[in-house]
DNA sequence: GTCCACATGTAATCAGTTACATGATTGA
DNA sequence: TCAATCATGTAACTGATTACATGTGGAC
């Protein structure tokens, strides 16, 4: 059900074609919550139907169009309530560390080959949520820049904080889990002298 | 996918019926995958299905029956399959990050509330974890018992030393989330005086 | 004319959640 | 005899994944 909310984050800055939208999406929330295509196109048509959303059939050269879909008052409504409910938490499942519980039911190597790939995964998530951080501080997220724009300038400190704090959070995550794994690493060689 | 080895771990150890694996499950691996009883008697027919487990139908009083599970030969090779595949991580979808990332939307009020509520989530996670630790130290989970009594004394070591590990990541996964939200606190502060 | 970006979906399947549903056994 | 625990499911639904499917516009 966050996938709807995020993409009224998105569209309450202003009206976004689906292609449009999947584009800032991918690079902005996209590193939080993560959605395909085709999730997003048949979300925004259930939004629409919710009347949370309205979208304009626009041309598009001669034959073609494209539908820009904005946000209605219910929708704005909607996101700001949502804001002030408590979150729905997931049940833990984590694959991860379920394996990690059982390591000593296969060989050094695989646990050793488990741990390094864990690390490289991280590293790859770290290294994208370190970008976004330089980004945010150099405003080169274009989301973030037509975010901006339509701030008002006492709350722009605001807008660029919270951002902030959310990746930083993500950036000590994926750091915690790249040091578990390495600690993994030397317990492996610590039980298989 | 992950369910089914979760299962497979723990019934590798030795027999049981589909209640008392639930109940193995929630105070052992449970902590890490959650599942409900409603999810793991199908799965259990499934894998049962697949080969991977046999269930014999055992007298329980009178009229009553039990379905006993044990594992088949097939069902130890994909579990040790599994323990030796890379394992597929999941795309983030993380809704607190989510929300943290648009907490300008909102009012100061609704973003103590959701970093609140974000620390009392991760400190009942923290808290069944860290018992986790302490009834590891204390061979005081059933099913570490269990597993100990069928683990070669020499192997005994590695077995507590990766239940160790894996609730150790956890814990510290859990403090991390918890000093994100207090620094979300005073951020909120900062910006609100 | 061909390739890349634009533009928008459907269908099948899967894992997980919630709610519902039932009955037997054992011990106080 | 009553409650707790043992014991086992089904059904409807939701959210997400994967694969498939189709076509236009603009630049080189």
């Amino acid at each position: 059900m966050s996938l709807r909310y995020a993409l009224l984050a998105i569209l309450r800055v202003g009206p976004l074609s689906g292609y449009d939208l999947q584009k800032q999406f991918s690079q902005s929330v996209g590193h939080v919550w993560h959605a395909p295509d085709s999730q997003i196109y048949p979300e925004l048509r259930k939004m629409e139907a919710a009347g949370l959303v309205e979208g304009e059939e626009q041309a598009r050269g001669e034959r073609g169009t494209r539908r820009v879909y904005h946000v209605t008052d219910a929708g704005d409504r909607a996101y700001l309530e949502w804001m002030q409910s408590p979150l729905d938490y997931q049940r833990v499942r984590d694959p991860a560390h379920l394996r990690a519980a059982y390591l000593e039911n296969t060989t050094p190597d695989a646990a050793r080959a488990f741990l390094r790939a864990h690390i490289a995964e991280w590293e790859g998530e770290l290294e994208q949520w370190e970008g976004e951080l330089v980004r945010i501080d150099a405003l080169g997220n274009p989301m973030l820049v037509r975010r901006l724009a339509v701030t008002p300038e006492e709350d722009r400190e605001r807008t660029i904080a919270y951002k902030r704090f959310a990746y930083e959070g993500l950036v000590e995550r994926a750091r915690g889990e790249i040091a578990w794994a390495r600690r993994g690493l030397a317990l492996v060689d610590r039980l298989n002298p």
